[in-house]
DNA sequence: TGGACATATATCTGTTCGGGTATACCTAGC
DNA sequence: GCTAGGTATACCCGAACAGATATATGTCCA
């Protein structure tokens, strides 16, 4: 599990993030804003820490955790390549045309 | 199974969103890109297919597959709300700053 | 040192998921 | 209709995974 699409596909480790977007938070606030167990806000934030999504900053007998943002951007980049499968003004035809027609296996109108 | 990071958690349904950037594509076409079997390129299109990340178009006993940008514009929205984690020039000091600081329940120092 | 608070881990369990093989379906051409 | 090409589905299997419960670890305070 290193792969920054598999950590964001689970819904629980998205609102995890989504409750770090206003900044470090603890693991118990992080229980109360996501309803999640605490057990459960444990696990998946080790799995985040892990894989680089999320780091860790002790204070006393609370744990600090924050968005890293390298990995998340990672996968906007891989998104960024199909960028123009959503622009307005490109058809699929522009698209096609743009990039060079790809060989048609079968091809019928 | 609707989710469109869920989606694209899987490698292999990646390698086909990578092989259908190029523009349309039958399924012998993606099979020989990918590597994979067929009944699995089959069954990963179905995926991509009923989730709406990609259309089919029949051409005779082919079928020709594209990509629909709609959800991995969803996607890439949900990511671009964390730009600023990555974005220079913003430490993780100014981010709290930035969006207000929350409310820490340990301080230390 | 003992106890309460905060967090992490261990273990179990039901489910989901992807790949493989075999097979069914559909279309074109004869 | 028969055959071949192209694609989809059924079924089985093993692995991965998320949630729950119980328990361990660590820290503060008296």
């Amino acid at each position: 599990m290193a792969d920054v699409f598999q950590i964001l596909a689970d819904p629980s480790r998205r609102h995890l993030l989504e409750a770090l977007r206003e900044g470090e938070r603890s693991v118990g606030d992080l229980v109360d804003r996501t309803h999640m167990s605490q057990p459960s806000v444990s696990k998946q934030l080790r799995i985040l820490r892990d894989s680089g999504v999320v780091s860790l900053r002790p204070a006393g007998r609370h744990h600090l955790y924050s968005i890293r943002g390298r990995l998340l951007r990672e996968a906007s980049e891989w998104l960024a390549y199909y960028e123009h499968f959503w622009q307005e003004g490109l058809s699929r035809m522009d698209e096609a045309l743009q990039r060079g027609s790809p060989p048609r296996p079968g091809r019928k109108g």
